[in-house]
RNA sequence: GCCGUUGUGGUGGAAUAGGUAGACACCCGUGACUUAAAAUCACGUUCCUUCGGGAGUACCGGUUCGAGUCCGGUCAGCGGCACCA
């Protein structure tokens, strides 16, 4: 019979659905396995190849681990809020909801047409009301406990999607979709405290099975740094709090530097002679984009404040205070003390201003560059800091700014709170209502889901108000708590909302009471393998994780972290490895190579692509390479006539040594190895034939790999029930082993040629044997004639030193 | 600049713990089958060679009986952060 791929390929995933084969039972006698993938982002262009990588990768493992026996729950859904879907509606004039319907579709059939194991029963999508009352009831949560709060700031405006951003959705001063310019803008956003677990979410990393890069990558965008809090008098009275790392270097602050935006700068302009040059300063840094401000980092500017002196705490010196926008307003306190001896920039700054620059560590040439090394100097010019170490320094003089109480230890970090509330349509409505009398008002809870208005136009203002804010129906309410008149909350959650706590969805996605039920929630916690993308590590990675212990203080989820083990897939590239892009027109459709080669070739092409988190290129040669591979097993298992029910002398050892490496390798993400253990042993099976019992374990060990193939010839041969479903092969370690192994032998550390040996020679005897050997004994006259060492690595290789 | 990561044939990539470098494929070449092509099968395929061998895992050096693997330095690519005080 001819391998028809579309016509197995299409009967047994119709059968897998029909019969919810990889149906996952919440409790029961078998352990569990929770293996999860990043949901996508159901676009209008349909899955692409990068999807398949990690998605095939997965499914691989769930296969697997189900044959082992363990129950294992795969699920997949939609991440379909968002800005793409909004954008297309707007421009087709179709509703996002009518768009996302469509796009779900093409993913489910794409999904499915790539045979992928999934729970298909537990399917969920973020824009389904059920699914979102519960965004929205963690957010009330979140709201009740002042978690999340409202406040004017300066945030991330995306110039073309009309749109504010978190921190993390800017990538070098633009947008990290759109990649148009960001500007700041003042405006009252709605905030997610989740600087309140920054230490947790670095301590908890600890004893996590997560990339050490994704972890560093982690710690260092919540970027947590020890030091000191400090308060400088001034000449005008007030006194200007900075934070430092270094206070250890105090006696050499020589100036002052606030941020632009600094309150006090406002605060003391009447008395300060320079108001003009002041104001048309900040005028200057606050028209400034992010992108900007990156680009103009060489050249230090900044305006002297006249009229107004600091004055440093351990020696009483007055110094001059500037503003720069090199200090930021939203790190530490938005003012620094500058030691130009040892910091590059305040060094930088100093020499242009012709500021003064006081060693107060030996050890460098502070005339040339700034000194910065903290291990190794020693304390000058300090007073009673003179002569200690950096380490021993900085604990000196914090104990005495606290005896003072000038100062004290201080502890910062780089992570902002998450700027969560977006002006768009297409997202998650905020569940609060704005009464004149009570202020800003929850929605009771029995109120949810609150949906979105079914409209007719959703177009972006251009003040800078969601859509919704035009709706005055929906817009105009009554408060909760007084019943007086009161107006909704016209913005939107983000797309980061939904995908932060999806994974808990998934283990009970049909329960109307909770988020999932607390049995539910306590058999399947935590997700056991979680892979994802590389580019998600401090967005979708960092914020699940903080929802998730949010969660855990409230009782809900009985886990303190949500992921037991993450891993991270390189992209795939285009031919030649460059990146795909419609653009370059080099785009692979997955749906046409399942076309041309079937769901099995695809799947086993992508695993076999190469290192599974490296960038791979794609090369349409080598999937006709997989595809032969699939034929030869074909033919192979065709010509199979037998009834054995054992391993032949001939196979035996092959079979128990592919058993224990494809077991081994699929659990390390090795699929590529994997594979190339079982094209080996199909090349030797051409070779030497393939019984009935040797055929089964074949299949099996193709099953996770080549589903559909494997299912039908298990069901033509007759073997019983599911091979997808059936026991996995065991292996006898000592089967494994090779009766007779071919030695290296090396001539003073060089290869020079193997030796036949039986296995486990002693070394004596395999020294001997070597020795023996004609061929070893010509390679010897050649370089001398004394064997003068010999050593011997048993089963593996003889080294003979020969003078 | 800082943090992380990677450099292996014409190509994708193999090589637990230092122990035969190039598994498994792709491409290419030769042959078989065919009227022919495709497909399939067989053989070859790191480079140099006076056919004895020699060189070789980005580059320079070190440790070792032995280094793709460990150590020091240099160069290049990729990813992240980017005035974080």
């Amino acid at each position: 019979m001819k391998y028809d791929f579309t016509a197995i390929e299409a009967k047994w995933q119709k059968r897998w659905l029909e019969q919810s084969l990889y149906k996952a039972e919440t409790g029961g006698e078998k352990e569990k396995f929770y293996a999860l993938i990043e949901f996508p982002f159901p676009s209008g262009v349909g899955l692409h190849v990068g999807h398949a990588r990690p998605y095939t990768a997965m499914d691989v493992i769930a296969r697997k681990k189900r044959m082992e026996g363990y129950n294992v729950l795969f699920p997949m859904g939609y991440d379909a809020f968002g800005l793409p879907t909004e954008n297309y509606a707007i421009k087709n004039h179709i509703h996002p909801r009518t768009v996302t319907e469509r796009n779900v579709g093409t993913f489910r059939s794409q999904l499915q047409a790539l045979g992928y194991s999934f729970d298909w029963d537990r399917e969920v999508n973020t824009t389904d009301p059920s699914f979102f009352k519960w965004t929205q009831w963690i957010f009330l949560q979140m709201f009740k406990r002042g978690l999340a709060y409202k406040a004017k700031m300066p945030v991330n405006w995306c110039t073309s999607c009309k749109c504010v951003l978190a921190n993390e959705e800017v990538v070098e001063g633009v947008c990290e979709r759109c990649g148009s310019p960001v500007v700041r803008k003042e405006r009252s956003q709605w905030m997610l405290g989740i600087t309140k677990y920054a230490d947790r979410l670095i301590d908890d990393l600890e004893g996590l099975d997560y990339p050490e890069r994704v972890k560093t990558q982690q710690i260092n965008w919540i970027g947590r740094s020890y030091g000191a809090q400090v308060r400088f008098g001034t000449t005008l009275g007030d006194d200007i709090t900075v934070f430092t790392t270094r206070p250890d270097t105090l006696f050499g602050a020589t100036y002052m530097v606030l941020s632009p935006e600094h309150a006090l700068v406002q605060q003391w302009m009447p008395h300060l002679e320079n108001a003009d040059e002041i104001k048309a300063y900040q005028a200057l840094a606050a028209a400034k984009s992010d992108m900007e401000r990156t680009e103009l980092s060489k050249e230090k500017t900044g305006v002297c404040l006249k009229g107004v002196m600091g004055i440093n705490p351990v020696n009483g010196k007055e110094i001059p205070i500037f503003i720069s926008d090199y200090v930021l307003a939203t790190y530490g306190t938005g003012a620094i003390m500058a030691v130009p001896a040892h910091d590059t920039r305040d060094w930088e700054f100093a020499k242009k201003f012709g500021l003064p620059i006081v060693e107060v560590i030996a050890g460098g040439d502070v005339e040339q560059a700034a000194f910065t090394d903290v291990t190794t100097g020693t304390l000058v010019n300090s007073g009673f800091l003179d002569g200690m170490s950096v380490a021993q320094a900085k604990k000196a003089i914090v104990a005495w700014l606290e005896e003072k109480g000038i100062g004290e230890a201080k502890k910062n970090f780089k992570l902002r709170d998450w700027v969560f509330s977006r002006q768009r349509y297409w997202g998650e409505p905020i569940p609060v209502v704005h009464c004149e009398k009570c202020g800003t008002v929850a929605l009771p809870e029995s109120e949810l889901p609150l949906l979105l208005p079914d409209v007719e136009s959703y177009e972006l203002t251009d003040d800078g108000e969601s859509p919704l804010a035009s709706i005055t129906d929906w817009v105009n309410t009554t408060c909760p708590c007084c019943g007086g008149p009161a107006r909704r909350e016209t913005d939107t959650m983000p797309q980061w909302a939904g995908s932060s706590w999806y994974y808990l969805r998934y283990m009970d996605p049909h329960n109307d009471q909770a988020l999932a039920s607390p049995e539910a929630l306590k058999y399947w916690s935590p997700v056991d393998w979680y892979n994802g993308g590389m580019e998600h590590t401090t967005l979708h990675l960092l914020y699940s994780r903080f929802w998730h212990k949010f969660l855990y203080d409230l009782g809900v989820v009985p886990t303190k972290e949500p992921y037991a083990k993450r891993t991270s897939h390189g992209m795939i590239l285009g031919e030649g490895g460059i990146k795909m892009s419609k653009s370059r027109g080099n785009v692979i459709n997955p749906t046409d190579v399942i076309r041309e080669f079937g769901a099995d070739t695809m799947r086993t092409y992508i695993m076999f692509i190469g290192d599974f988190e490296k960038p791979a290129s794609w090369a349409s040669n080598s999937v006709k390479g997989c595809k032969r591979f699939l034929d030869k097993v074909w033919s192979l298992a065709e010509s199979v006539e037998d009834r054995e029910t054992q391993y032949s002398k001939a196979n035996e050892n092959m079979m128990h040594k592919t058993i224990r490496k494809v077991s081994s390798d699929i659990e390390q993400l090795k699929a590529n190895t994997a594979l190339a253990q079982l094209m080996t042993l199909v090349n030797q099976m051409g070779e030497k034939g393939c019984n009935r019992a040797e055929l089964k374990t074949l299949l099996q060990l193709l099953s996770p790999f080549a589903p559909h193939m494997a299912d039908e010839l298990w069901e033509q041969k007759g073997f019983e029930g599911i091979c997808s479903v059936s026991a996995w092969p065991a292996y006898d370690e000592a089967k494994c082993k090779d009766a007779e192994l071919t030695i290296a032998v090396q001539i003073n550390g060089k290869t020079k040629g193997t030796v036949q040996a039986p296995a486990d020679l002693e070394r004596e005897a395999l020294a001997q044997l070597v020795q023996a050997d004609e061929r070893i004994q010509k390679a010897i006259a050649r370089v001398g004639t004394n064997v003068v060492k010999t050593i011997v690595v048993p089963n593996k290789l003889v080294n003979l030193i020969v003078k």
